[in-house]
DNA sequence: ACACTCACG
DNA sequence: GACGTACGTGAGTGTA
């Protein structure tokens, strides 16, 4: 390890405003602006090119709070936010420096300012030579002996007398002036009346700020005496915003930045997939071929419903090659695969379907028998097996595919494209640079309706695509599609692919035009392979364990069903069966209160029993035998039969496109509702185990939503209790019922909970009522004082509701939609309905936002910690993995950091982490 | 296929 | 004054 010599600090972020700002637009073939990112890439190219610098980093701002906002909130409050078109630039600038395996380095409630001079002076203290890449005034400040500026954009070196020239004064005193003339672009106050001019002769004259402050009484004019006198505490606190911080933490220790030798192929991988193909030809290696930009941007216009299609069977090497070459040629292809089942892990591929431009499309077939002789079934034609043709070998056809999948230069389109990686990574086949017609079409349209291939082709073509059902059948004649014959699965597959293609080609412009490129670009499609990843991984569960907890539970339920035969007189019912329950109940029992559904069945919920209970001893037994009941079909039973063999563990499936408020939805087991609330119900997650030699460790934000309410509805009283960090119910029990925090009793703070939940649903009397059991003349009281204690709840839920009349649908902090159908219905229970779910939209929605984000980030945290911990599951605001025992706490601080740092709002993000041996403990 | 119930956030 | 309500999911069971 030798110490730097030359140590070369980008502003990163301050680059790429200006490279935004400077270059004229550019985009991607798939429509991503990239204009910065370009800018970035050759500044960034050019500067390891031609410097000697030894260590190099890039320096990024995290978020905009920091240290400054915490003690003058209007610090840099009144910038706009950035423009829709560089925003999917950022985590492209970060992609830019690692393919260049340049360090990235950013911190979380420190400007990127303060880090370049936490670095600069620890370079200067090792004997170093600084160049700060920027042209921002506000490092000026740092210019000195051994510290020099460099602005790439004008290529001009900002030295001494540089600075000297623009303040005025020599770097030391920069501060000075700068807390005297302030900063209008970053709301430093300043003194009024006092511009840069007058600033620097009043330092030159007194020497120092602080001096001048002291003896301003004797300043002659007298305008800017009384300036002077009046704001000296704005000078000060001037000062303190523009002074740098250079004693942060090292985030990344010096050494790491030592310059390392560039890898060309990692570097063109991200070129290509930037559509940079100048930057490739300078870089000498051999270009993956891109079709011109023109070629490759979709269309803006629908697809015509009606257009020919010709597609083709591929059973030819020759076919092969042309598809993939005409693939690579246009830079992109809809793909889609053809497999033996809906379980990703156990189907196998059976064929893949190509398309370049509508209507025309080929079908791959890969793993075809020819129809089985179905005894005399089989009566068509010439027979079945005389005009099969012979298909291609299937290592063949994996083998010229695999290029194009790798090909970052080539989007892959699919819909639902998750569910094909998998298929591939099942392969060993890995898919690099995709769109999801699917997403697409959620991000622009989620809650108006579903987002599967059929619907959305029948909704925007009036096409109805050949049913599944059509080529395989249904029921106990059902078939997989390897048995499916080669013209039925060609007909099939290439329309598959073709549909796709246009849907894309309708679906990607929209994007812009109704500003979800941000959504889509940051949250959804960056989240498919972190999906994917953790879908494969599983979570491992004991089986013993759960088969010996199904067994007592069903000894318990024996018990309990003949304790409530015998409490029916003896008379045999069905314990699961409402219907016979309600006639026991209400007709042979003849207990009072019976309520009816709205099909005119008795109601026998847990609401109901749970009235009932103290009348007599039937329903209390019964409530036990439900949950009983529903722990051991539902859990025990049910997750034993989804182990899969292969891997011993539990594998869900996430959906991405199904919730209307953005969050994920989880099946086939559904992980996301495994019991907690009861003893008898933990021990199922008792049973969700760590592999060998790792720990399970569960991260969940704290009152997320809470503080979304507070931050999104701009509730000051809730506000500051969060930032107090104590018991959030107590405080708001204390603050609607008068009471002193001291004083809350655990009814208090039940009822104070129960309206805090109220206001994220979009609070009702009745509905508060019933959660509290309280006369719904109570519950209304309650509201009202919540309402008279946090009076910015109340505009919040009618601007909510008239956003939501106004345009059909309202947003999250990250600008996701949530569609409200039936805002304007003229039946008012089907209003009241919207309403409440439009008022819970941006709070859930932006929750769902946050954990996206997180989890997007989270894998290359980890990766770039050197730590092997992996995601497992999320279970909207928790997130499990699993890692190593060593590497626990490391694992805990990364994952913590990462999470809270997801978004910033005016609360902090609170998450609490624990690690153990199975979930249970974990949590 | 639908209703009911209940597991989760 | 009555309507029918907490927001968002998925799964198992019974019934038609």
């Amino acid at each position: 390890m030798t110490s730097p010599r030359h140590v070369t600090l980008i502003d990163g972020s301050g680059f790429i405003f200006r490279a935004f700002h400077g270059l004229p637009p550019m985009t991607r073939p798939d429509g991503t602006p990239v204009n910065a990112v370009y800018g970035f890439t050759t500044m960034l190219m050019k500067l390891l090119s031609e410097s000697d610098a030894d260590h190099v980093a890039v320096v990024f701002d995290t978020s905009r709070k920091t240290f400054r906002s915490d003690f003058y909130p209007d610090y840099k409050a009144h910038r706009p936010p950035a423009p829709e078109e560089l925003v999917p630039q950022f985590p492209l600038v970060r992609d830019a420096t690692r393919a260049f395996d340049v360090c990235c380095i950013e911190m979380e409630g420190f400007e990127a300012d303060d880090l370049i001079a936490t670095y600069a002076r620890a370079a200067v203290a090792q004997g170093a030579k600084v160049t700060i890449v920027s042209s921002d005034k506000d490092l000026m400040q740092l210019v000195g002996e051994r510290v020099q500026m460099f602005d790439p954009m004008k290529n001009r070196v900002i030295g001494e007398p540089e600075v000297r020239e623009k303040f005025g004064v020599g770097p030391d005193r920069v501060v000075d002036v700068q807390a005297l003339c302030g900063d209008a672009s970053d709301n430093v106050p300043g003194v009024p009346g006092i511009g840069i001019k007058t600033a620097a002769q009043l330092i030159g004259e007194y020497g120092d700020l602080d001096t001048l402050l002291a003896r301003a009484s004797e300043i002659k004019q007298p305008k800017r005496r009384e300036s002077l006198l009046e704001h000296a505490e704005l000078a000060r606190i001037s000062r303190r915003l523009v002074l740098l911080r250079d004693d942060v933490p090292l985030p990344v220790a010096m050494d790491q930045l030592a310059v390392k030798p560039v890898n060309p192929e990692t570097l063109a991988a991200f070129c290509a997939a930037q559509g940079f193909r100048s930057l490739m030809n300078r870089l000498n290696v051999k270009a993956p071929p891109v079709a011109t930009m023109a070629a490759a941007t979709p269309a803006a216009l629908p697809v015509a419903p009606k257009v020919e299609t010709r597609y083709e069977l591929v059973v030819s090497e020759d076919a092969l090659d042309r598809w993939i070459a005409e693939a690579t040629r246009a830079g992109t292809v809809a793909f889609d695969t053809e497999t033996t089942g809906l379980d990703p892990l156990r189907a196998q591929l059976v064929g893949v379907s190509l398309s370049v431009e509508p209507g025309r499309a080929c079908y791959i077939p890969i793993l075809h028998s020819p129809p089985q002789a179905q005894g005399s079934l089989d009566l068509g034609g010439g027979g079945p097996a005389a005009d099969t043709p012979k298909i291609l070998p299937a290592k063949t056809t994996l083998d010229r595919l695999k290029p194009l999948l790798a090909d970052p230069a080539v989007l892959k389109i699919g819909h639902n494209i998750k569910y094909d990686m998998q298929i591939l990574a099942g392969l060993g086949l890995v898919l690099t640079s995709l769109d999801d017609t699917m997403l697409l079409s959620y991000v622009l349209d989620g809650g108006a309706h579903g987002h599967g291939l059929d619907e959305l082709c029948q909704l925007h073509f009036g096409h109805a695509n050949i049913a599944f059902s059509e080529v395989c059948g249904t029921g106990k004649a059902q078939v997989t599609f390897d048995r499916v014959p080669l013209d039925k699965a060609l007909a099939y597959a290439a329309e598959d692919a073709d549909m796709t293609l246009r849907l894309h080609r309708l679906l990607k412009p929209r994007l812009l035009a109704e500003r979800m490129v941000t959504v889509y670009e940051t949250l959804e499609r960056p989240l498919v392979p972190v999906i994917v990843e953790m879908e494969r991984a599983g979570i491992k569960v004991d089986r013993a364990a759960l088969i010996a907890l199904s067994e007592d539970f069903g000894r318990r339920l024996g018990e309990l069903e003949n304790e409530v035969i015998a409490l029916n007189n003896g008379e045999v019912f069905n314990l699961g069966s409402p219907q016979q329950l309600g006639k026991v109940l209400f007709e042979t029992l003849g207990l009072p209160g019976g309520k009816k559904t709205k099909t005119g069945q008795w109601a026998t919920g847990a609401d109901v029993l749970e009235e009932l209970a103290h009348l007599h001893p039937l329903p209390a037994r019964l409530l036990d035998w439900r949950q009983i009941s529903k722990l051991k079909s539902t859990y025990t039973d049910a997750l034993v039969s989804q182990i899969n063999p292969a891997t011993g563990r539990v594998h869900t499936s996430y959906s991405l496109a199904t919730t209307t408020t953005g969050r994920l939805s989880s099946s086939d087991p559904n992980l996301q509702n495994i019991p907690i609330r009861t003893e008898e119900g933990r021990k199922i997650r008792h049973a969700f185990v760590a592999d060998a030699g790792c720990k399970l460790i569960s991260a969940d934000y704290s009152q997320i939503e809470l503080r979304l309410v507070a931050h999104v509805a701009g509730i000051e009283g809730l506000r500051t209790a969060f930032a107090s960090g104590a018991d959030i119910h107590a405080i708001t029990a204390s603050q609607v019922f008068g009471v002193p925090v001291e004083g809350i009793d655990s009814s208090l703070r039940r009822r104070a909970k129960a309206i805090n939940f109220g206001i994220i649903y979009g609070i009702s009397p009745f509905g508060l009522a019933a959660q509290l059991g309280i006369p719904q003349g109570e519950a209304k009281a309650y509201i009202a004082a919540y309402f008279q204690r946090y009076p910015e709840i109340r505009d919040y839920m009618e601007r909510t509701k008239e956003e939501a009349r106004e345009n059909g649908f309202v947003t999250t902090l990250f600008g996701r939609k949530v569609y409200t159908p039936g805002i304007k219905d003229k039946n008012g229970a089907m209003r009241a309905f919207a309403e409440r779910a439009a008022i819970n939209g941006p709070i859930q929605g932006g929750a769902a936002d946050i954990i996206k984000r997180a989890m997007v980030r989270l894998p290359a945290a980890l990766k770039e910690a050197g730590l092997a911990a992996r995601m497992l599951l999320q279970v909207h605001d928790e997130l499990v993995l699993e890692a190593p025992e060593a590497a626990v706490e490391p694992t805990i601080a990364v994952v913590k950091r990462i999470m809270e740092a997801a978004a910033s709002l005016s609360v902090p993000l609170l998450v609490e982490a624990g690690a153990a041996d199975n979930w249970g403990e974990a949590h």
